[in-house]
RNA sequence: GGGGGUGUACUCAAGCAGUCAACGAGGGCAGACUGUAAAUCUGCUGGCCGUAGGCCUACGUAGGUGCAAAUCCUACCGCCCCCA
């Protein structure tokens, strides 16, 4: 169940809040990427320390994991299997494994990920080797295995998983793909959907995913199609240039229903955040916080610092002034977690990134929190220009 | 006193006559990371000239051999180990 509290004036921005049988999720919320169900370096009272409202967990890499446990089918209402595995009875969702079809059994090959550079071809012609595409799913290869993942499967799975808010097993597309590929893929998507949905139990949450690449007629198309079917929210996925995120949504969100939850699947660096809210997306998740955060990027008001940098050996101060996450009110000084994640690579250890992560969650967390005040006091228009005048880089 | 070893750029550590401004690792610097095969990946790291290319200074010190030396010889200096 959704409900809008508060819209903007200005722009589509509005926040509200999205009920699942493992809790209430204010949004816009960023949804942080648990993909083995777990957070590397994290235990779960970790999690709780961050503030973190909802996590997406993978369908291909629990795959085996899921079918294996033997617990019985997950209803997404006590401990699921996700929940068991994460250690924590917070909202989850988890994803349906399509996108893993580009990035593991075809993007690796051909250098395509979900970002390309804005001069990137749309129209170059390239091989999808050994992935074979058919309305019942994709057969490919992975780590020399062969592997078919379709839609009833992956509904299977997630039905195992267990979490609250699941998604529709989509065809995504590279920004390589030209338009017939594109439009080959919403149509595909969209029976899909239609399986997805006939093997739907309403325990949980089932999301439709639109598609249609960086084209406007196929964009339209997919959010009509898949905004009419009886999904309980949508996702809005496949890969684009980075500057296009923005023109993207503006063709999509009239299209799908008021009342329900937009998801933006991969989306999530400050900028992208701000220009997702604007347009109307509800909640969003994102490698950005965590991943970065291992390696040693750190997010504060005033833009990212490189922890790793010499400049930090023996800075004192915490990370940020003000903060209150775990890292900053213990008075962790930068030297000290620069001295640990720098350590961290060679001995194994992971106190360093667990401190740069447990920051680095507060940090996006905070930000939403700001980013929900601002359109309930009607200031969003003002909170995203003073934030993001403020941030560097 | 006798015997053996060793000295390489910020550090560790290869090289043992030409393809060496010198492998590799660390460190440093710069950059990347967007539905996670990512505790990861990429580039640079003697000086000067805009890169290409070139010039200069460099492998403990000082000489020597040789067309050519970090690489061979001699002496010296410094460290290390073993025997007395």
């Amino acid at each position: 169940m959704f409900k809008v509290f508060k819209k903007d004036k200005k722009t589509k921005a509005r926040s509200g809040v999205l009920s699942t049988p493992h809790g209430d999720i204010k949004t816009p919320s960023y949804v942080f990427v648990g993909t083995y169900g777990k957070f590397r370096h994290l235990t779960s009272g970790d999690i709780k320390k961050t503030k973190t409202q909802l996590i997406i967990a993978n369908t291909f890499h629990l795959w085996d994991f899921a079918l294996a446990d033997r617990d019985g089918a997950s209803k997404a209402s006590e401990k699921t299997f996700l929940t068991k595995r994460l250690g924590l009875n917070i909202p989850t969702m988890t994803d349906s494994g399509g996108f893993q079809v580009l990035s593991l059994a075809f993007g690796n090959k051909n250098k395509v990920g979900k970002f390309m550079t804005d001069s990137a071809k749309t129209d170059a012609t390239y091989k999808r080797s050994k992935i074979k595409i058919t309305k019942k799913g994709v057969h490919f290869n992975f780590k020399g295995r062969k592997m078919f993942l379709g839609p009833e499967l992956s509904m299977k799975i997630q039905e195992k998983i267990g979490a609250d808010i699941i998604f529709a097993f989509d065809h995504i597309t590279s920004p390589l793909d030209n338009f017939k590929y594109n439009k080959k893929a919403v149509e595909l998507t969209d029976e899909w959907a239609k399986i997805c949905l006939k093997k739907y139990n309403k325990n949980q949450l089932l999301f439709g995913i639109v598609q249609g690449g960086t084209y406007k007629d196929l964009r339209i198309k997919s959010a009509k199609s898949i905004g009419s079917l009886p999904f309980d929210g949508f996702g809005i996925g496949g890969s684009y240039t980075k500057k296009q995120i923005s023109k993207m949504l503006k063709w999509i969100i009239p299209y799908l229903p008021e009342e329900k939850p937009r998801h933006l699947l991969g989306v999530g660096k400050v900028a992208d955040i701000f220009e997702a809210v604007q347009n109307g997306i509800d909640t969003f998740d994102c490698v950005i916080p965590t991943r970065e955060a291992r390696h040693g990027r750190l997010y504060t008001k005033t833009g990212f610092m490189d922890i790793r940098r010499g400049a930090y050996l023996k800075d004192k101060k915490v990370i940020e002034k003000g903060c209150d996450c775990l890292t900053c009110s213990s008075k962790i000084p930068r030297s000290k977690i620069r001295e640990l994640i720098k350590s961290d690579n060679i001995n194994q250890n992971t106190a360093g990134q667990r401190w740069c992560l447990m920051h680095n969650m507060w940090f996006f967390n905070s930000l939403l929190e700001e980013i929900r005040v601002s359109i309930s006091k009607g200031r969003f228009t003002e909170f995203k220009k003073k934030f993001i005048s403020g941030f560097d880089r």
